[in-house]
RNA sequence: GGCUCCGUAGCUCAAUUGGCAGAGCAGUUGACUCUUAAUCAAUUGGUUGCAGGUUCGAGUCCUGCCGGGGUCACCA
């Protein structure tokens, strides 16, 4: 229940104030003939056609937005009114106004925050800002809560400079509408978090990809090593899952002909959350038939090189303290020759998974006991290997029994023709050599439940339908799989994946 | 979940060893017919996250809880 503070309980009473004099604080019609900021431009056209101290009447415009500064004077007063688009001026005088309204706005009944229609004749004042000269004004939706304030000064070429700020990190994420009314580039980081989208959709669809939506409520979760969050349908007495990857459903559809398909969507992983992980994130996937991981790795560069460039301007982007450049060629490393490389050991002269954690632990790391070969030597690139990747890298060639939908190197029993890739320290993506012999996927889905048996969080459970599927036959193809959040905090320069989430998960407040 | 730091006015922040809870901005009132981080004068505003405890006295010290940041763990 609200319980208006002071100010609140000020703006009430100047809504009722308003009211009283016949205005209507939330009318239903409106009207607008120009943004703030194509109505600077058909005045700069004018003067541009007739010289600044024309006879010629310049443009008459009704613009709208919200109060983002007043200054009220005696007799004249100016405000900033914002849309989507920028700012504007609005020059109003007692003259051109009327008593009436110029009272109101003397009286501050329309307040900074409101949101007003303003009509009139465009102009430059002495100091040479373009404004309105404001005949008729008009309250549109009157703001009964002020906004977090800070100052803020527009430059001319319309950059704002704010003095002080809004920083509360809990309140921006819980009241994200008074952040991004407020914090001028917050609004810009989703600008540019849904031209990342666009361009990765026009990237794959000029490719030849088909956009598909396969199910996020699935009887079986699959496709990733996470823990599902469950869910329950009472008609049909279901138990459900919330969808942990797309995988398995995108692969059943090569079965069914396409060549190649993608999904951009949410996945729900229930498990911790930081500075890189959010219970629910979006999440791209591709397949492509007739090509493996080698394929999907040029696409991969290809894809992130283009994004940067539409997003950013260039395959160069500043992220933190780095400049990372996604211009294709990133480095290929087999995860051997960089566990060699920066732990300084072998894994290969360990071959099974006690002889190597003892290695391990003779290198000063202490994983937990009693893992597989291949979560051992995830353990051991984790703890060497992944913070220091910054430009972008693939490594490529993992563990098998970290990897149940991989196909397997030629003549290696230990590692399956997969890569991941790597940027700022981050995990950007994860793809493979499909598996698809049918044979060999259900014996892997068998030695992962032998694996891991009794360990829930890895358990992967055997998806009859899946392998159904692949029984009819499914061609020879690459998948990739990458976190979409992650690559727009390196479009956007954000150090937290909450930066670029609009409503970031947050504990509830009881 | 562990460790650690933090929570004071609408916003940003002060408050000495435990000693009267303050400032700037915004808000309110007034002046001002080209201001723009407007200016000038006056002025309001607090359950110091919540609940206990120690003390003559707690924003400050202690305990618990709530929320948040960082970090570790978890997490292909």
């Amino acid at each position: 229940m609200w319980q208006p503070n002071k100010l609140e309980q000020e703006r009430l009473e100047k809504a009722q104030r308003l009211e009283a004099a016949g205005v209507k604080p939330y009318p239903a019609r409106v009207q607008r003939t120009h943004t703030a900021v194509q109505a600077s431009a058909a005045y700069e056209l004018h003067e541009a056609q007739h010289g600044p101290e024309s006879s010629v009447p310049a443009p008459e415009v009704i613009v709208c937005g919200r109060i983002r500064r007043v200054n009220v004077k005696g007799k004249v007063s100016f405000m900033h009114i914002e849309d989507e688009s920028g700012r504007i001026q609005l020059f109003l005088r007692v003259n051109e106004l009327g008593d009436a309204v110029y009272t109101q706005i003397k009286d501050s009944l329309i307040d900074t925050d409101d949101f007003v229609q303003a009509a009139g004749e465009l102009m430059r004042t002495k100091a040479g800002e373009i404004s309105v000269r404001v005949n008729a004004f008009h309250l549109i939706a009157k703001s009964l809560s002020p906004l977090p304030f800070i100052r803020q000064q527009v430059l001319e070429d319309g950059t704002i400079v704010e003095y002080g700020e809004f920083s509360d990190v809990e309140t921006r994420y819980r009241q994200r509408y008074a952040d991004l009314a407020v914090n001028h580039s917050v609004r810009s980081v989703f600008v540019k978090r849904a031209q990342t989208v666009r361009a990765v959709r026009r990237f794959l669809d000029e490719l030849g990809f088909l956009e598909v939506e396969t199910p996020i409520l699935q009887p079986l979760y699959g496709g990733a090593a996470a823990r599902p969050f469950t869910t329950y349908h009472n008609e049909l007495k279901q138990e459900l899952y919330l969808r942990i990857s797309f995988e398995l459903y995108l692969k059943r559809l090569l079965v069914g002909g396409y060549d190649a398909v993608y999904e951009i969507g949410r996945d729900f992983r229930n498990e911790g959350v930081s500075y890189k992980n959010n219970p629910e994130f979006t999440m791209l996937e591709f397949y492509k038939a007739y090509t493996d991981y080698r394929g999907v790795m040029e696409i991969t560069e290809q894809m992130l090189a283009y994004v940067a460039k539409e997003v950013n301007g260039s395959t160069q982007v500043k992220y933190q303290e780095h400049v990372l450049d996604f211009k294709p060629g990133w480095p290929r490393i087999t995860m051997r020759d960089a566990i060699r490389q920066f732990a300084a050991i072998d894994y290969m002269d360990y071959p099974d998974a006690g002889a190597l954690e003892k290695a391990m632990r003779d290198l000063g790391v202490n994983p937990k006991p009693g893992q597989t070969w291949g979560k051992l030597v995830e353990f051991l690139f984790g703890e060497f290997v992944e913070k220091k990747l910054i430009q972008p890298t693939f490594i490529i060639d993992f563990p098998r029994d970290i990897s149940p939908f991989a196909k397997r190197v030629n003549d290696d029993t230990l590692h399956v023709e997969r890569f991941e890739f790597y940027v700022a320290g981050m995990e950007m993506g994860n793809a493979f050599t499909e598996l698809n012999d049918p044979r060999d996927q259900e014996q892997r889905f068998l030695d992962m439940a032998k694996l891991y048996a009794g360990d829930d969080e890895d358990a992967v459970p055997l998806d009859e339908d899946y392998l159904r599927a692949m029984r009819f036959g499914m061609p020879p193809n690459g998948g990739f799989g990458m976190g979409i959040d992650r690559l727009v905090m390196l479009m956007t320069d954000q150090r937290t994946i909450r930066d670029v989430l609009l409503y970031p998960h947050m504990r509830d407040l009881k």
